[in-house]
DNA sequence: TCTGATAATGTGAACGCTAACAGTTAACCA
DNA sequence: TGGTTAACTGTTAGCGTTCACATTATCAGA
């Protein structure tokens, strides 16, 4: 052990086996024409010897490396970690192998330094998570000649895109308020910088506008500090508000804890809806209404299409991203006052 | 664009800079006697032809692929969350390529076909982190020959190991209890099969024992859930317990919203301290006081170990993964009935 | 028993790079 | 000026695979 110890290769396990090396490299890559006999012999070879294939040989005959990459950020945020998981685990079943690399999203030096980091590996896809910024440009320059897919990309022209319907959620939260008798109700937006709020914006706003209700909208970012911030400074009955579709469950819970020490009861005097469904929403006080996204759907499908299984018009078509409203207590029917 | 296009390689560019390939190679390696007027030449050529370096080509005749595995469990925890994502940029930042591969930690299993997965790839290092089950007898049958760093593991003789101090922590959790004035203090633990929980135990035992206490422990999960459940039912004034020390935020989350549910109030009648420092806990209600651990400083620790700049004595003596206690709203001097 | 197909196996080269060495040029000092 | 050393550059081989092809074994059917 002590000793140098090498790794035996595709000729060890031939001689051992009587056979020549191409013999074994058909088993190993299940190729036709082996007589049942040979390959049994081959195999108990290997075993003995612990032969394991070397990666970086096949990839450089085959230039087929078998990785894809990945450039994520805002890996911290519940919805992008929960993408990035979902796709890894995908990758992996599909007999690839993932390699992420994080970068600061809102940095495009960081992203050219990342896409360098990963180029030198011969990748067969790559996977961009960058919620803030469109990177397809940068992407497409420095890595030619792969595919790559964008996720939660604002400009999906002629590439391949995947993303969670946030118009579709956005617009059943708002629906679902309606539905209860609300009429006033607002919309705490993400931050413009990411391509998520905005068709959460309109969601909100087309739910409205359907309903003959007129939409307000206050920007914020993702941060629950930032909901606490707003509902601090809320004036409700100004505006009879008595519901409020948040972008997403952080600011919802910010809102909440403001609510609280201003003694405004949620969801007596006002309702609120979140979006992410994160571990925390059932036990919030009260346990929060939200939008719960499919990320296993969306990593079979954005792994398909990379490996060009699926079709991006097919993904389209099947693309039943939508999120699923889970309705818990923060919402209820607006107070009769108004 | 849509016609084969060829990677160019290394002779590609000797021929363009007029110098042999050799050459090109010391200037990729910044290897020592090259001209300067010679290098920039080359630079020039690489830069022309868009090269870049072919990872497999390199790794098959150095044998060394600059490649770290990480075999990664439970990462749906903030824990090791962290813990795996602080790693991943320490990797990065030394220059080498992180590959991670999700697995089942408590199927041994799917361990095995985790590292099947990673072995061929010819890794450097494998950095383990299944914070449920010691699998290091494993990792060493299928990868000998590979440093191999456990992270939150149990036995740590003779392998490559690290962890937050859980005991060190958990200890000044309860130490902060005792200074309060408390004395009838409980814990909730993490469970059995997870290594953190067992020296967060014993961290409380030991505190309280040296202020002459006596401890209680209840055993537990991590699960929000769990914690309501426990918070459902704990009958505190039967043991006049004022103060409980949680073995993670989510079980003190669980636990207060049982107790408001049930009117009893925080900190008011009885103190709660956490531990992670989630993002949500100074939001939380009353703001959550917690032990936030260094991620930081331990993928900086566990990087330098498993690439050999750092040794496991120099380790354990620079260790300073102490989590911080954070004091928020959720503890206070007992109340004076008791 | 021979023929021609098809199944099974073997042979050499190539993938793109670096290690090891060999060779050449420049630099210095006496 | 020559000779010695250092700086620079080139040549060859080999890492462990797969690919394309060449060869041999097997087995029908006539």
């Amino acid at each position: 052990m002590a000793e140098k110890f090498k790794k035996p290769n595709i000729y060890d396990v031939a001689k051992l086996a009587g056979v020549s090396h191409q013999t074994v490299s058909r088993v190993i890559n299940d190729g036709p024409h082996t007589k049942p006999s040979t390959r049994t012999r081959v195999e108990l070879a290997m075993a003995e010897l612990g032969y394991v294939p070397n990666a970086a040989a096949r990839a450089l005959v085959t230039s087929r490396s078998k990785m894809i990459g990945m450039i994520v950020a805002d890996e911290i945020f519940f919805g992008p970690a929960g993408m990035i998981h979902a796709i890894k685990n995908e990758i992996r079943l599909a007999d690839y192998f993932a390699i992420s690399c994080s970068v600061d999203g809102t940095s495009s030096e960081s992203m050219v330094e990342g896409i360098k980091h990963l180029r030198r590996l011969g990748l067969e896809a790559i996977v961009v998570t960058t919620p803030q910024f469109d990177y397809s440009e940068t992407v497409r320059q420095m890595l030619p000649n792969i595919p790559a897919l964008f996720i939660d990309s604002k400009s999906g022209e002629g590439q391949l895109s995947i993303s969670l319907d946030n118009f579709a959620g956005s617009r059943i939260a708002t629906e679902h308020l309606i539905g209860l008798g609300h009429k006033n109700i607002i919309h705490i937006s993400g931050p413009a910088t990411w391509q998520d709020a905005e068709p959460r914006v309109r969601g909100y706003e087309s739910a409205m506008i359907s309903a003959g209700l007129s939409p307000k909208v206050i920007s914020a970012d993702w941060l629950i500090e930032t909901g606490y911030k707003i509902g601090l400074e809320l004036d409700l009955d100004a505006t009879k508000t008595t519901a409020i579709v948040a972008a997403n469950d952080h600011l919802a819970l910010g809102l909440m804890k403001a609510f609280k020490e201003r003694s405004i009861a949620v969801p007596d005097r006002v309702s609120i809806v979140g979006f992410d469904d994160i571990p925390e929403a059932p036990f919030l006080d009260p346990a929060l209404t939200t939008l719960r996204p499919d990320f296993e759907q969306l990593g079979k499908l954005a792994v398909g299409l990379i490996l060009g299984s699926v079709s991006q018009s097919e993904a389209v078509d099947n693309q039943t991203l939508y999120p699923e409203l889970i309705i818990r207590n923060s919402t209820a029917a607006p107070p009769t006052v108004f």
